[in-house]
DNA sequence: ATTACTAGCTTCCGAGTAC
DNA sequence: TGTACTCGGAAGCTAGTAA
């Protein structure tokens, strides 16, 4: 009895189920709902996943206690290594976002210009942002799936702080190009306390983006995040 | 035709294999070889994954030129995601590696006491460590596991450095407690240059850990690392 | 050399049902 | 309530082979 996918994929969701505990309680219908399954099948999948020695079960009144022994937790990480090996090579060719310009640039333009983020723009990147952000709407799938990566990337962080009337966010950094070196020196900015959802763009730079590329409200814009998550030098405290 | 755990998981080595690259060309065969599976099976998984629109083939003299849309691509890191959400729950119970203590302190410690790295320690650790490292050998499989996912954790990080003769890589700590706190301010180390495996771990704390614990070489230690990679603070640069 | 169809065997799935 | 067996139909896999 050879497990296949669907057996590791089992495991893996009674992992998350047991939230990680030594051991899982449930029942065979539960299971089956979970993997989009009948009770019979589930039913089938934990006594060959027993068979295989990836789980051992013990009976509990009319249900099963369920512990998954270290070699299922084994198959579980292999099968994402594999995965995962597959998508870094995404990463490896770097993030590309594709905007259009929109309007909204009050909000942004305004916190940016505080002195409490400032000198830590200052600091961590090297120049001032210019008074006014760059909004960009995403344009395909793929570019929002690349935003949503973004979230593991490394990022340059910029702490918040409170002044006598309020406190303010974290923001994470982004370096990056736009339009392939047009503008060099500027950063995708991530708020903790923003509003936007995961289809825009905000972006930062030491000049007015607008007036150097000469663009306006509805041009596209091509965003390069140049800094990838392999070096380890960018995780530090 | 619904594509299955196995067509995606044949996308994915399709990733792969294309070095994320736009387009992949690559024969059946090879493909059956990649999958393990038969080149008619391959040839029909390509076949079905068009139809699906998860990839589109354009002929290119024999072969087939692939792409990937960015449906398929999709398709892929949700199956990622699933996973992910299933280990991240190890995540968050933590990293518990169990090892036995060996011998061999002298390269750590040495190196360890070196002003380039102690300021560093002083700064970023709180303390100095004791001059003489703790040597584990992990005990298990599991153990193993967790020290491969550590590479993905938030880590102090301290630089390496060059005096007159040579230079020192960096070092990254992983803060950990030993034994259910019976060491609360340790913490794993991982040297640039290690000539040890995965299977090994060296740790450092700010007193001499087989002194306070009453242990010997061959003696068992529980190692916990404390940091989890949830919290955005901890990458910066 | 390729891709991919067909035939036949194997495995998977779920309804019914025993316990 | 539970788990898990049988069994018929569906889907998957490969060898042979056409193109």
């Amino acid at each position: 009895m050879h497990p296949n996918l669907q057996h590791i994929l089992t495991l893996a969701h009674l992992l998350e189920f047991g939230k990680g505990g030594a051991c899982v309680e449930i029942t065979t219908t539960e299971l089956g709902n979970i993997i989009s399954r009948s009770q019979q099948s589930a039913s089938k999948y934990l006594v060959e996943l027993e068979k295989a020695g990836l789980l051992e079960r013990t009976k509990a009144g009319q249900k099963f206690r369920i512990m998954i022994t270290d070699r299922g937790v084994d198959e579980v990480l292999n099968l994402h290594e594999t995965i995962k090996g597959s998508i870094e090579v995404l990463d490896r060719s770097g993030l590309q976002l594709d905007g259009k310009v929109v309007s909204g640039m009050g909000e942004g333009a305004y916190y940016m210009s505080l002195e409490g983020y400032r000198s830590q723009f200052n600091e961590k990147l090297g120049y001032e942002p210019y008074a006014g952000t760059l909004n960009l709407k995403l344009l395909n799938q793929s570019s929002v799936r690349m935003r949503s990566m973004m979230d593991n990337y490394p990022s340059v962080f910029i702490r918040g702080f409170t002044d006598s009337s309020r406190s303010y966010g974290w923001v994470k950094c982004y370096p990056a190009i736009l339009n392939d070196g047009a503008v060099d020196k500027a950063a995708v900015i991530v708020l903790e306390r923003t509003h936007y959802d995961n289809s825009m763009l905000e972006v930062i730079a030491p000049i007015g983006i607008k007036d150097l590329l000469g663009i306006k409200n509805g041009d596209f814009v091509k965003v390069f995040v140049t800094m990838t998550p392999k070096d380890p030098l960018l995780k530090t405290t």
